[in-house]
DNA sequence: GCTTGACTCTCAAGCCACTCGAGACTCTAT
DNA sequence: ATAGAGTCTCGAGTGGCTTGAGAGTCAAGC
């Protein structure tokens, strides 16, 4: 029997996260001293904490573990999982290096404050069908793997009949988790047309409306100049007395190929009318 | 003039983000109108935004922001910071993978439940001086790297008057970060040495006291079988009826060699004394 | 038996960077 | 006039703990 400063020692735990942990229910010490409270704990005690470390290393919430030992769960469930995490970490550098690009782009774009920016163009865009599927997605690495689905089935399924891919993001939340984007590509294809990917989902075609204002900027990079571009356009807004009028769309003139390095060019294209900017009462 | 909302698009932020910036004063709109209290910002003030975000992916908390932009920090020291950043993140990774590996020497002693722990030996260790460092590291990343130069710069300096590389775990918080370590050589030198390191932290040489019982557990590798160590030697101690006396040292009987592949050779020495185990009254 | 100091207890609050919801306005298009 | 989208404030919630206050407990040494 260890009081908690030394099961802490021996568990490798700090003494409030064993406090904690009992608090919630978690894991609890094998006896409580009725008369003092102290919590007494036993080395036996030690695999159940470790199955909870574990479980915690590999991105699970404190519920989700509690969740998982009352079923019992299985260490081949959980090597299962040690394959799934590892990948995922391999993911988040991934992400985390294209963060790193990102901020450099927008080192760039503050260096540009004096001087202008990227050239805004208006054009107008016809009616347009659009085969496409729209999912709110946990994280980027995921919106990447669908796309890369999607790259992979349908150019052969469809062939000359996809136009250019595109995405529309719909949410207002501009963090790289759970974001509710729609992609897919333009297309001649029948408006009752729609398709499975491998991992189920299913892309359907629908009728983009015309736009007769559109404010279009070019960007080379998937995201490098992302926030440059924006940024140029709200600028570009401001001077000429125009709204937003509806959702951007983010039009992939050219895919990025990872083999040759090359960049991807993408225009995005925002519907916007002319209004006399807003001016608030001084 | 945008409102929150249209701001938010062109600046790819959530508006709760911008309101929370604003409460806290990082962040204001160019103008709030004082009747309705709409916030209404302009396309200039995105340089300023672009900063603060900058700053933050380069891991500032908003306070450091906050501070950093008033003293109107240069871009020149901003891309100083990322290529810190850049440093840190690599070293993330290298930190990320290593847990990954504890995670699965874990997994390993869950597996083991049922078999016998490791081996526990008791030795009696004498009186001897220390060459040590004793500081609070940030991250483990600090810690290798403080660890690095010791093993570059010291046995250079003292060649055979150096015994085994030493560490003593003297803090209480077994997460990774802010870990309260004292490492160094056991040696023969006197006690008023002292040497500095090129980052200009000192080590110095302090008398270790003998201890009678030290209860001893040897690990193969610098960290994968940590967790299992100490919990055989938790197991032990339970069942022969000691405590713990003191802090514990790690003596690295041989150091890992990256090059080779080499693990490390740990002996980890807990001072223990005999007592009836604690039994709480049931 | 008493003191000292280390250890333990509970309970509440704090941390960070936000997000979410309720309830009340305000704006714009029809 | 009205609907619907956008905005406001304010308070509470998030996760996984840590910190601190104030009180009680334990073991060793005198």
């Amino acid at each position: 029997m260890f009081k908690i400063g030394d099961f802490s020692k021996i568990a490798q735990v700090p003494v409030s996260q064993l406090r904690y942990y009992a608090d919630i229910g978690l894991f609890q010490p094998d006896q409580i001293d009725p008369f003092t409270g102290y919590r007494y704990y036993r080395a036996e005690q030690l695999p159940r904490l470790n199955r909870i470390l574990v479980l915690k290393d590999l991105g699970m919430t404190l519920d989700q573990i509690r969740q998982a030992l009352s079923d019992n769960i299985s260490t081949n469930e959980v090597r299962g999982m040690l394959r799934l995490r590892k990948a995922k970490i391999e993911q988040a550098v991934e992400e985390e290096l294209q963060r790193l690009r990102a901020v450099e782009a927008r080192l760039r774009q503050i260096e540009d404050e004096t001087s202008e920016g990227i050239e805004v163009v208006l054009k107008s865009v016809p009616a347009q069908r659009f085969l496409s599927l729209r999912e709110t997605f946990p994280g980027m690495g995921d919106t990447l793997g669908v796309l890369g689905e999607m790259l992979q089935v349908l150019p052969e399924r469809f062939g000359p009949k996809l136009g250019y891919m595109t995405a529309m993001l719909h949410g207002a939340s501009f963090n790289l988790e759970n974001v509710d984007i729609e992609m897919g590509f333009a297309t001649d294809l029948d408006t009752d047309t729609s398709t499975r990917l491998p991992s189920d989902r299913v892309l359907a075609v629908r009728e983009l409306p015309a736009v007769e204002t559109m404010a279009t900027v070019a960007r080379v990079g998937s995201f490098e100049n992302n926030c440059r571009s924006y940024g140029s356009l709200g600028l570009w807004l401001e001077q000429n007395g125009y709204t937003f009028a509806d959702t951007a769309r983010e039009v992939f003139l050219q895919l990025p190929c990872p083999d040759t390095g090359a960049d991807a060019v993408v225009e995005i294209q925002v519907p916007v009318i002319a209004r006399p900017a807003v001016q608030p009462p001084n």
